[in-house]
DNA sequence: CGCCCCGCATTAACCTATGACATAGGATAC
DNA sequence: GTATCCTATGTCATAGGTTAATGCGGGGCG
């Protein structure tokens, strides 16, 4: 993997910025735009593990056992601080306050994996696909990129069944369910969430009056 | 939930450490013994979130939004360091090299669920299970819990099931496909790994031999 | 301008891995 | 003895995977 300089980099949409097994001695912050973090497998399948906002921190759990663990690639123009991962360690001794906050932030982010790994294992498609929409969206809406029920998502439908361990074809039959139930309406990179209380609710209870009969 | 002596504790197997949706204000380092990282959902479910081994940290991941995120229990006899919460930070100020360690630690915990959300969302049920048992074994190998090929698995078979995302009965099933293969015997809660390497390789890339006929 | 690609969304038909249910057997505890 | 818990295995049902065909918009290029 290349070397970046040391400082704020920019790159655009579709750019790889880590890549698995590769040995990265660099650590970045998202700044602005957004990105992917995936594995990939021997046969060509994709986990996609996270999805990257302004303000994630990137490369320290990747870099754990000396070689990536998962690659990043930006899905928009996205604007990074660079770090060299050889700062890290004085990094600890003389800012304990931002050691502290990071800590903090790889807290977060396991729990939510914790999240993510209950749905796949435990949910059904209907469940996880408004439980993904429902969670970028508040995610979004925390920074202030959702503007009267709208946000834009920069992915295709393919990240995110890759994401929730779902084929393409179910996870957009599943979308188009939730677009017919006015729950979730996404089309041209644009995601609009008229009720997200009930969208949430679905990811966590299923629909249950649908229960009976066959739920699409 | 509880609050404990600030010090040693020992707690016998089946004794909740940590309860979802409290508010704990301690955690918690695994001395001895082995423990079950777990959220339940509405519904009765269980995701087994990790095993807990000696040398883990415990409630950092948890407490994130004030209250747990997930429950821990012990499933043998444990040994734990307890520390009140509140002594964390001054922690971070004047030992960084424990914070730095313990943000390593994270670091790892994380990785190693991507691996988790990949194998769940990705592999085949025969691959999960070789997964599951493949990573304890190595686990275990590495803290010297391994003779002869042989190390005691305090889980039953539905804990697994649960980490894995999989129904007791399939978990089963295929847990005896890989007796039969003579990859991995479970039994009397001992697991005996006699080709390390086989088992592992079948976590990855699925056995394609098998691929074309039924694979049980 | 029209033509051909190509990536992405959409839909339909078919198939299978896995879940749900049922039942039995072994072990342990009282 | 019997109650409880766990493992084991068979049968049947289904959520979701796989494949394939269609449509559609944008970009390069004659």
């Amino acid at each position: 993997m290349q070397r970046f300089k040391v400082g704020e980099l920019v790159v655009d949409a579709g750019t790889p910025i880590l890549m698995e097994g590769s040995n990265s001695p660099q650590l970045f912050t998202a700044l602005h735009g957004m990105g992917l973090r995936y594995k990939l497998l021997a046969d060509g399948k994709r986990q996609v593990v996270n999805m990257i906002f302004p303000g994630d921190f990137i490369g320290l759990q990747a870099g754990v056992m000396g070689e990536m663990g998962h690659s990043v690639e930006a899905t928009t123009k996205m604007t990074l601080c660079v770090f060299d991962r050889s700062e890290f360690w004085s990094f600890f001794k003389e800012r304990p306050d931002r050691a502290f906050s990071l800590t903090w932030l790889a807290a977060i982010e396991e729990h939510f994996m914790g999240d993510a790994l209950t749905t796949i294992g435990q949910r059904t498609a209907l469940q996880a696909v408004a439980w993904a929409l429902s969670r970028l969206f508040i995610r979004a809406d925390a920074l202030g990129m959702v503007t009267n029920g709208t946000m834009k998502l920069p992915y295709i439908q393919q990240d995110i069944a890759d994401a929730l361990g779902l084929s393409l074809v179910h996870t957009n039959k599943t979308l188009s369910v939730l677009r017919s139930r006015q729950l979730a309406h996404w089309t041209d990179g644009t995601l609009r969430v008229p009720d997200l209380a009930t969208l949430a609710e679905i990811a966590m209870l299923d629909d249950l009056s649908a229960r009976k009969r066959p739920i699409m």
